[in-house]
DNA sequence: AGCACGCCGACT
DNA sequence: GTCGGCGTGCTC
């Protein structure tokens, strides 16, 4: 027999079958060790066949490397299905494993324990193997009789090494060896199993219904976490395991607590930031069938369980669940290869889906659920719109609008806490008339244009067309255009002198860059010794902070205005989610929200807490426009430390592909432009982007990878991607 | 990814 | 004359 081998080696190059022969039983998924021309490397068993298809001399497997099969042909299917989509397959294989078993240094914890000898039945015959005068042999003797078997990591301090060595030389001691788990830390919850409420109820009816696709559009607070538990609850009835997953390592610990509390040792935490000996042994409870669930933010979809019975992936919109570095992958477009192999429910959740989810879901590929109502009747909290134009007018050209002060300093009369949002992620350095909040858009893409110095142009990073910079508003006639950036550093500044007696916090990418440096910042505002929390969307997710009754925005349309088409979604949904903070007790909660562009739909969506009406144009202009979910855009970038040399690599690869695409159908556009940072770590960088008709593209993609792949040119890099997030 | 082979500049 | 630079090619 001949065994297909992958070896573990992340490069294209090699990224292909080696034949090999096995001087001893193997089994497809084993990993092994093989020779590889000078070296011995690692590999994957992917297949078996009678005859190798060239004519090699074909070298012998050297040695297995765990005492288990690894790989499952689930997850051999999954890596054949993820190399289709230009994907290597060692990248692919290496998600299933954690890196600790890869090196092997990780290892079984054993802990040992001392008991008396079998040989030994009572404590009179063990007494006369021992010397009399050896008073600290007696003693421990007499002690493990008492107590029973002890971890010689406790008797160590109470005797010295060597009264346990002679007492296990002479036979009256042995040690045995318990494997031990190591677990990650969660906080502790307390079960309360909640009575569903009819909603709650009428949804867990349609879920264990005969259909096996869900999108759960439950609003913030409608209790979809206890919904989700009852699912897997009948997925363990039935003998079959789960798969949790959540947006963000941050908040597993919290889930984890929660999960540990109903489920016990059933569930299986699986992330990056574990200890390798944790990760080792929750990824081996779940391959041995110890633990059924497994909990986790996206690579957990990759957890190695067998026989599924649901997969649920919470908080569905949320940007973390798109892979943007190797191997770059969709979540849910695991999932849902997962669910069909399984045969097994897939549930999506979401208080505010992605446009294209809920297309999907409108089309019939998901079974939508609305949950509307929050448990125990809670309000969500008001969202008021602020013009800030109308402010400037009045003569305040601070960044805070004279409501927000006010409502902020009633909040810490009452010794309540406030929240201050300002997103201000992104390279969005657009141009905003001062008087009026005008903000030039490319006509036919429906995203801000860039203003570029070197050239005093407008540019369009999406289709690459150039206008001359204005010089007044159209709209009014003003002269005054600024480029429109604040920081949270000022906000903090800003505050702290307004509100000298407070204290004011800022969590962001900045504030947080040291280890833990986040939780630290957290619980003292939790704890109240704080009053002021100013942040970035670092501060919008799942946070549960009971005394914070206002929430401000700043500046709510810098989402708006990033180059993507994703951006009044983002908007929506991160709006959504700041004002999710307020009022998560019992006293009511506000929030103020500052924009210079309050006429824009989003925000009155927004303030309406209106998803639906929000979906409805929002999908109506993708149509029109072609963008996702009506089309795939792929983007090829190129890159290299000489400008011209990039600008024509990317030019060739142009030609190239509008050539073998010419005359295609499904083609909507083909344009080479400039990526939007042109410039990246001494990188020049320029892309071809391609719209591709959805029910054209398997074909095309093909085409356009295989000529991105062949592509080899020195000092040029290139690589494809698809969909992607933004377009840097 | 490594490791070897292979063909041109500054040294004992 | 040699040591060594890293370009190119191969690994079942």
């Amino acid at each position: 027999m001949i065994y297909e081998v992958i070896v573990d080696i992340s490069n294209s190059e090699v990224d292909k079958v080696f034949d090999y022969i096995s001087p001893f039983p193997v089994n497809i998924g084993d990993r092994v060790l093989v020779p590889f021309g000078k070296r011995q490397i690692e590999g994957y068993i992917i297949g078996q066949k009678e005859k190798s298809d060239g004519s090699y001399d074909l070298k012998d497997i050297i040695m297995k490397l765990d005492d288990f099969t690894a790989i499952t042909p689930e997850m051999l299917e999954l890596t054949k299905y993820m190399s289709s989509m230009n994907l290597r397959k060692v990248d692919c294989l290496r998600q299933f494993i954690p890196t600790s078993i890869r090196n092997g240094k990780t290892k079984i914890l054993k802990r040992s324990y001392l008991k008396i000898s079998d040989k030994v039945g009572t404590l009179d015959q063990a007494l006369d193997l021992l010397n009399r005068g050896a008073k600290s042999q007696i003693t421990l003797v007499k002690r493990l009789f008492v107590n029973g078997n002890e971890q010689e990591r406790d008797i160590n301090k109470d005797f010295s090494a060597t009264t346990i060595k002679s007492l296990v030389e002479k036979g009256v001691l042995e040690r045995i060896y318990y494997e031990e788990n190591r677990t990650p830390k969660s906080l502790d919850i307390e079960n309360k199993k909640i009575e569903l409420t009819l909603e709650q109820q009428n949804a867990l009816n349609e879920i264990l219904g005969p259909e096996k696709s869900f999108l759960i559009h439950g609003v913030t607070g409608s209790g979809k976490t206890e919904l989700y538990m009852r699912v897997i609850e009948d997925s363990l009835k039935k003998g079959k395991n789960a798969i949790m997953l959540v947006p963000e390592i941050s908040l597993t610990p919290q889930m984890l607590g929660v999960f540990r509390a109903r489920f016990g040792e059933q569930v299986s935490l699986l992330h990056s930031n574990l200890s390798p000996g944790e990760r080792f042994d929750e990824w081996r409870k779940l391959r041995n069938g110890y633990s059924r669930i497994a909990l986790g933010p996206r690579s957990a979809i990759f957890a190695p369980l067998e026989n599924l019975g649901v997969i649920i992936i919470d908080e569905e919109h949320d940007s973390s669940y798109v892979s943007e570095s190797n191997p770059r992958y969709f979540t849910s477009e695991i999932a849902a290869f997962r669910a069909k192999y399984n045969n097994c429910k897939l549930l999506l959740g979401s208080a505010t889906p992605s446009i294209e989810t809920y297309y999907r879901a409108s089309i019939g590929e998901y079974r939508l659920i609305a949950m509307n109502n929050r448990i125990n009747n809670r309000c969500l909290p008001e969202i008021e719109t602020i013009d800030m134009r109308r402010e400037m007018k009045a003569g305040n050209t601070s960044i805070f609008s004279a409501k927000l002060l006010s409502a902020v300093e009633d909040s810490l009369k009452r010794k309540e806490q406030v929240m201050i949002f300002l997103n201000r992620r992104g390279y969005s350095s657009f141009v905003r008339c001062q008087e009026c909040g005008f903000i030039p858009m490319c006509p036919s893409c429906d995203v801000s244009l860039t203003f570029h110095s070197e050239d005093n142009s407008l540019r369009c990073h999406f289709c690459g067309n150039k206008y001359r910079m204005i010089d007044e508003c159209p709209n009014c006639g003003n002269k005054d255009l600024k480029e429109g950036r604040i920081g949270t550093e000022k906000v903090v500044k800003e505050l702290t002198r307004i509100f000298p007696e407070n204290k004011v916090l800022r969590m962001d990418l900045d504030s947080t860059s040291q280890k833990d440096s986040y939780i630290k910042i957290l619980n003292s505002f939790n704890s109240g010794e704080a009053d002021i929390l100013v942040g970035t969307q670092m501060i919008a997710k799942g946070h549960d902070f009971k005394n914070v009754t206002l929430v401000g925005i700043l500046d709510a349309d810098i989402s708006l205005f990033i180059q993507d088409f994703r951006a009044n979604e983002r908007t929506f949904q991160l709006i959504t989610q700041v004002a999710g903070r307020a009022g998560r007790d019992c006293k009511p909660g506000k929030v103020l929200m500052q924009t210079y562009v309050p006429s824009n739909a989003v925000f009155a969506f927004t303030a309406r807490y209106d998803y639906k009406g929000f979906y409805d144009r929002e999908i109506e202009k993708r149509k029109g426009t072609l963008f996702p979910p009506f089309s795939k855009i792929v983007r090829i970038l190129t890159q290299a430390k000489d400008g011209v040399l990039s600008q024509k690599a990317n030019h060739k690869l142009y030609d190239l592909i509008s050539g073998a695409l010419r005359g295609k159908e499904g083609i909507i556009r083909i344009q080479e432009m400039p990526a939007a940072m042109k410039k990246k770590s001494d990188y020049y960088r320029y892309q071809v982007v391609i719209w591709v008709r959805n029910e054209f593209s398997q074909n095309i993609l093909e085409i356009i990878y295989d000529i991105s792949n062949s592509f080899h040119e020195k000092g040029v890099t290139v690589f494809s991607e698809i969909n992607p997030q933004q377009m840097i």
